[in-house]
DNA sequence: GGTACGCTTGGAAGCGGTTCCACGGAGGTA
DNA sequence: TACCTCCGTGGAACCGCTTCCAAGCGTACC
């Protein structure tokens, strides 16, 4: 029950200089010492306070996952969960904790950001999908805080780790043209937010390659939830479409109904491909084609990429170059893009 | 840029005691210095170390959030991210950090029990769901950290929140009487958490108020996911059930498309009836009748509550009662029960 | 046999706050 | 006027750990 290196070096009869050392693995400590040591911590069943040994050595072993305001209403989307899953995944291995600050409206974002940049609590952050002008990634470097972003940035002393959205977004797409259709809508993610302006351009990348028209009408930006994207597709149905390439699962899904609502058949009317593979594009009926980002990998890369940065900072006294990683995605075929 | 009170106590003329004083608004401090020394930390920009503030008073304003082996496979399911955006909005109200465990098999459990019990970083902890012979539980009393089980518990001495899983299987289970049905199966939960047992009993009281048989074929034992439930409807099909309450939404999904898979109709030839109402009981097609949670509630009343226990604790001196809540349920009516 | 070096170990000074205690001065009462 | 009280303030101890520094000792080499 001792609670303090004190008691524990009373027990074992050293100074707690000694304890210490063998606590933290100090190669300078006789085996003899050492085993007397270990048995007193084992006896005392001693713990150290994590808190004073952050206060002795400025590092606490803790991460903050940050989710800006614009993103914590798509958080039920099966995509946080995972994302999470991965970085405490990842924190587990490492040895870090983890802490979770969604933005909500409740409290004022200025103290929201004070809490995240100067809490003194975190040894870095990640930045779920931080938009490009959010405050937070200024905040951030201002107080000198190691930080990876979820999504590109163009800043370039940025960290980050992304997905290949515009190559997801071509594939979608070619395959969508592979299979005959030539009038292809699009229901693009939030435009201030870098996966929907990517997976955009990956769109009309392929569209304009293959001389094929993209009018206004057949563009609409959606905002990545299910209802956003029933939404969209209620207006593009006047247009004509024969396919649509949604930015996210959810928003194809909400299309999907839309579709069902209008009368017509999915994918013998209109042909529908996702973004993401959730669990739920295996649930929707047919089941929906969609191009998969590895996003429990995701969370995983930020984290064990953010440790790096965080430990080579103080190992190597001089900061390493930028981290950027940018993770492949993969087009899957289900039923509804009717190529089956 | 003072990072130090005695840095902001040389700007302001005074010791470090009396800016310790304006900061944590003592009142003992006359308005001429406190009105210096506010003036002082703005000039500097200054914030209080939160860590060695935290050594100071033992406390940190971190609480934890753990996430038990047997319910972090179900992580994905939307209950979590509510449960959670829920928790996170109260601490931001309450100025508390919240820290994300989730126990992964990638690291030992004892390992991951001392990381939550014995850190010394949490002021106190949320057991999400935590089974009843979670040795979380145990751990925690052991070490004397306040906690909130989300779920019921025998113990007594357990704070906890939960909402009426048995008057919910309850509603759900009359309903269907009501609509003329008496070969009933159900899908329960995991037996060994407590949701999955309450909302079986639930069903069984009424099966047997109503003097229903509910033979042992028709009862299967589920996992609370949606393959899982597709796998018992496969088996309680050669039963021939006219309905089935499933105890989660995504059990009832997976039961309709085991339904359909079958040859058969929902809800003409069975009727299918879940508990949740997460947002996709409205994607699958027909829409899922089902037993409504307030999750989001859950979560921010566990934390309002472990605060409340916490600083109960410290000003009080004493240990307040035991403190449990059980939320009410609904019962929402859709398309998959054939009422309408 | 003496010196130098290296390995162990203990002591003490931090890390950046909070808080107890004591002290000086002002105001009130006898 | 003398004494007591209370308020505002500074000094110092303390929270529990890390780490620098110095000292003691044994060994090896000259």
């Amino acid at each position: 029950m001792a609670r303090t290196l004190d008691e524990v070096a009373k027990h074992a009869g050293v100074s707690r200089s000694t304890v210490s050392r063998v606590i933290n693995n100090h190669p300078n400590v006789s085996p003899a010492t050492r085993a007397r040591v270990e048995a007193a911590i084992e006896k005392c069943s001693y713990r150290p306070h994590a808190v004073a040994r952050s206060l002795a050595t400025n590092k606490t072993n803790i991460l903050g996952m940050v989710v800006p305001e614009s993103v914590t209403k798509l958080f039920t989307d099966p995509y946080f969960p995972l994302m999470l899953r991965g970085a405490t995944e990842a924190c587990n291995r490492r040895g870090y904790h983890l802490i979770l600050s969604l933005f909500t409206a409740s409290v004022d974002s200025s103290v929201m950001h004070d809490r995240v940049a100067r809490s003194g609590y975190l040894d870095g952050v990640i930045a779920a999908n931080a938009s490009l002008d959010d405050k937070l990634i200024p905040s951030l470097f201002e107080e000198g805080i190691p930080f990876v972003n979820i999504g590109r940035h163009p800043d370039d002393r940025v960290n980050y780790v992304d997905v290949d959205n515009i190559g997801g977004a071509r594939m979608a797409t070619e395959h969508l043209i592979r299979l005959g259709h030539t009038r292809i809508a699009t229901i693009s993610g939030p435009l201030d937010m870098t996966p929907g302006q990517d997976r955009l351009d990956g769109f009309r990348e392929v569209m304009s390659t293959h001389r094929l028209a993209v009018p206004e009408g057949l563009v609409i930006e959606g905002d990545f939830t299910e209802a956003g994207g029933r939404a969209a597709m209620m207006r593009l149905l006047s247009e004509g479409p024969t396919a649509v390439f949604a930015a996210s699962d959810s928003m194809a899904i909400g299309a999907i109904k839309a579709i069902r609502a209008a009368g017509l058949q999915v994918p013998e009317d209109v042909a529908v491909v996702g973004f993401d593979d959730i669990p739920s594009a295996l649930t929707v009926d047919p089941e929906l084609t969609t191009v998969r980002q590895p996003i429990e990998r995701i969370g995983q890369l930020a984290v064990e990429t953010l440790t790096n940065v965080i430990e080579g900072q103080t190992t190597e006294g001089r900061r390493a170059s930028t981290q950027r990683f940018v993770l492949p995605t993969e087009l899957v075929v289900r039923g509804s893009c009717g190529s089956r």
